[in-house]
Parts: structure tokens; sequence; C-alpha cells
DNA sequence: TCTGGGGTCCTAGGACCC
DNA sequence: TCTGGGGTCCTAGGACCC
């Protein structure tokens, strides 16, 4: 059996363990730049504010309930959220585990009576609300995609569930498919929804459950849905993952806080982007072999026309690298290329792609060996991630950022930086 | 004024090889 | 008259996720 643990309304509810005051009150949470509702909390959702919502639509209700605004703060959720997995690992033994986003994890659940099961799912749950200080659903199912189902319900109907729901039975898992919307199932988004909903009058999972296997090849995107088919009917295929798969490809990519028409803040920006970048890329011990930049410009000259375009270059670097000042080197010769006087630029970002192990690069007959600036590296890195974020850093990246994005609710990082400590009187 | 940011996986089609 | 078939690798684009 698998498990799915899921965090409510996880960055409302890491905005609430700092500040109890908020506890009742409806809270929300803005994407970076302030642009959308990325998190809300319970008593915001029954206001009617909308999820992935622009902020500036549900102002007027926000600010008619007194409903507490912040911005993103990923240091906090991010160290949030490790505490969080933790504990589980000391639950059911890292092993286990399989993080699969900032604020849920499947757990490998092999070995457990059915009665066991939803006593272990309480304590689970206890458990993490106990040491974190942050609510959690579980849901427990004989697939990765009925555990889904099953924590959606959990969550739904608290007083019903109290939080947890084991499908363990065919009987439960049809019930429960019953209830569940296509849309709402994981794996389904909005296009095929729609699909379903129109060409093939299906409405509900059991529904899509009760299909036939080549129907579900042939309509639900080949492999991918005949997998999740597979899923519905109880059949386990979407495998836990290893934790330690390193990822594929490292973007960093930011909206602008005001459109900007200079080169030389586009330069400024595509440069820290590109050392931020470089260090995620060293974080995995890995370099780079391709690297992408792109440019978005809204050219409108009618204000009303949010249609903005995107120019993009690719460049195969000469050999495998995560040295932050060759990577800026590349993105800012990038940078000059894309860039076009006259227009005005909403957003930058860069990808880097065809990663390799740092240890395996492979070296260039035309290129010298560079060996101090590995040492360099880590020199930047230990200080860095130490006391002080960004207390070194290339002069590329600009010493006032006036392009930065917008963050007028941020709270303190009181978990992460020793001067935003919570204070007691 | 005003709509995140970061990922994954899959497929189709072209280039190239024997 | 007539021009295979199977394989790999790469890329662009689409769909999805949180």
């Amino acid at each position: 059996m698998v498990a799915i643990v899921d965090c409510n309304s996880f960055y409302c509810s890491c905005e609430r363990l700092f500040q109890p005051r908020l506890h009742k009150r409806p809270v929300v949470v803005l994407s970076n730049n302030d642009g959308c509702i990325i998190s809300r909390s319970d008593e915001a959702r029954q206001l009617g504010i909308p999820m992935a919502g622009p902020y500036y639509m549900a102002k007027e209700v926000i600010e008619k309930h007194d409903v507490a605004v912040f911005s993103s703060n990923y240091n906090l959720y991010g160290d949030i959220s490790r505490r969080v997995m933790e504990t589980l690992k000391q639950i059911v033994g890292e092993t286990n585990v399989e993080v699969y986003s900032i604020d849920e994890s499947f757990l490998h659940l092999d070995g457990y009576s059915p009665k066991q099961l939803a006593k272990s799912a309480r304590q689970i749950k206890e458990t993490v609300e106990h040491w974190t200080g942050i609510p959690v659903s579980v849901g427990i199912a004989p697939t990765k995609v009925l555990s889904k189902v099953a924590n959606r319900l959990a969550k739904k109907d608290p007083k019903k569930y109290k939080g947890v729901f084991v499908l363990d039975n065919p009987q439960t898992i049809d019930d429960a498919l019953a209830q569940t919307a296509v849309k709402d199932i994981w794996g389904i988004g909005r296009r095929y929804a729609e699909k379903l909903e129109s060409q093939f009058n299906l409405h509900t999972a059991l529904a899509l459950k009760k299909m036939n296997e080549t129907w579900a090849g042939k309509n639900l995107g080949g492999v991918v849905g005949l997998r999740l088919w597979r899923e519905l009917n109880g059949e386990p295929c979407i495998e836990l993952k290893d934790q330690l798969i390193k990822k594929k490809m490292i973007a960093c990519t930011r909206m602008f806080g005001r459109p900007v028409t200079s080169a030389s803040e586009i330069r400024e920006a595509v440069a820290s982007y590109a050392s931020r970048a470089a260090e995620k890329l060293r974080r995995q011990s890995g370099a780079a072999k391709m690297m992408e930049v792109f440019l978005v410009k809204n050219d409108h000259t009618d204000l009303y026309t949010y249609n903005p375009s995107t120019d993009a270059l690719k460049f195969i670097l000469p050999e495998a690298t995560s040295a932050t000042h060759q990577l800026i080197n590349y993105a800012l010769s990038l940078a000059d290329k894309l860039f076009n006087p006259g227009s005005r630029y909403l957003k930058a970002g860069i990808i880097l792609s065809q990663l390799v192990p740092d240890k395996e690069v492979q070296g260039n007959l035309f290129t010298q060996k560079n060996k101090p600036s590995v040492k360099l590296m880590e020199v930047m890195d230990n200080i860095n991630w130490g006391i002080h974020k960004e207390a070194v850093h290339f002069g590329a990246t600009g010493l006032h950022q006036k392009w930065q994005m917008k963050q007028e609710h941020r709270s303190p990082r009181y978990s992460t930086k020793w001067d935003e400590l919570k204070t007691v009187k």
C-alpha cells in the first residue's frame, strides 16, 4: 500500500506557525512578484478567493474581510518542509519516503494489516503535527493515483474523515471514485478533462475506470494514460522514485518588478539568474553542457493588451561547467544578442540542461583547464550557504537590482536567518 | 500598474547510420 | 518497371504536476 501525506495549505500554515494570532483568520500567500494567489487557508477559500487567481482581482474581497496577505517566503517554507520530511523519514524509515514536492511525500507502507494501516496513518498525522506544527492529510490506497483520491476526500470532509482516509477494499474504492470528478484525478489536466466530458460523456473517476484498456491507451495520451487507467484499477504502475535521482534541467526565471528597457538592467538580471542556476547546479555536483537564455517582452502599444512574446537562444558550451563566471559570460553574450533596444521586457530566464556529474566533465582540446575556479566556487558557496545569503557575488549581477521582483508582504525568514529570528519578550 | 516559477514525461518527426 | 527496413539520437512541442 502507498500513502500520500500532504500538508494542508502549506505556505499559509508556515506563516501561521510564527504568528499564532492568524489562527482562524483567513490567510493567503502570493506568488513571486505578488502576482497570483498560490496558497489559501480554508477560511480564505470559503470567502470564494480563487486558487491561482491574480491578486489584484481578489483585492477587494481581501480588504473587505481583513485577510492576512503574505509574499512568498521560500527560505521559510523550504526549511519547514525539510522538518516535515525528516519527521516522516523517522517514522517509516528513510528508504520508504519519496519526497514528491515541497509539501507532499509518498510513503511506502508494505506489511501492514488493514487495521494497522488506519492506526498508523493517524499516528503519522499526529506526530507530524506535534513535532512541526504543520497540519497534514493522509490518503492510503493500493496505488499512487488512488492514494491521491483518498487524500483529496480526507481533506474535503474533515469532520467525517479527520484528515485520514484508507481505501482498502473494492467497494470503498469505487465509492470514492464515484465521488471524484474526472478533472480532480491526479494526471488529468484541463485538456483531458474537457475531452472526457464533452467527447465521451465521462464525468466521474469511476466511469473512467470502467472504460477498457485499449480505449484508455488510445484516448488518454498513450502510455501515460494507460498507466493512469491501470492505477485507477488498482494496479500500481507509477514507481516510488529513487531519492538520489538528480535534476535533468535547472532553471532560474523571474518576472521583473516593473518593465525593463535598458540593456544594463537586462544584463544584471541575466547574470543574477545565471549565478543562482550555477549554485543549484553545484549543489547537485553537476555541470551543464547546454544553456538557454530567454527574454519575454510585451511590445503592445495598447496598454491593456497582455500578450507577451518570448525570444530565446540556445548554446552548447564548449565544455560542461558549473563555474559561475563562465556561465555568466555565456549567458551575457546570449542576452546581448537577444536584446532589442526599445522593447519593454517583463521577464528573463536561463535554463541549464544536458547536465553531467562534474567529476566526469570531458575535457575539450581547445579550451584551457581552469582549475582555480573550482576552489573559488567552493569558497563562495561556503560563505553564501552559511550565515549570509549573497554575501559574496559577482559584480555583473549588479548592486541595486532595481528590476527585482516585488515582495511587499514578505514575512521574516524566522528559521533560516539569524537576524530575523523570532524574539520572545 | 496588475496574471509564479520550477519541474517531469512522452510523442512525432527529422537526420543519420548500416 | 523499380528505391528497404530497422535502429539511434536529437529536438520541438504538448500535456501534466505542485
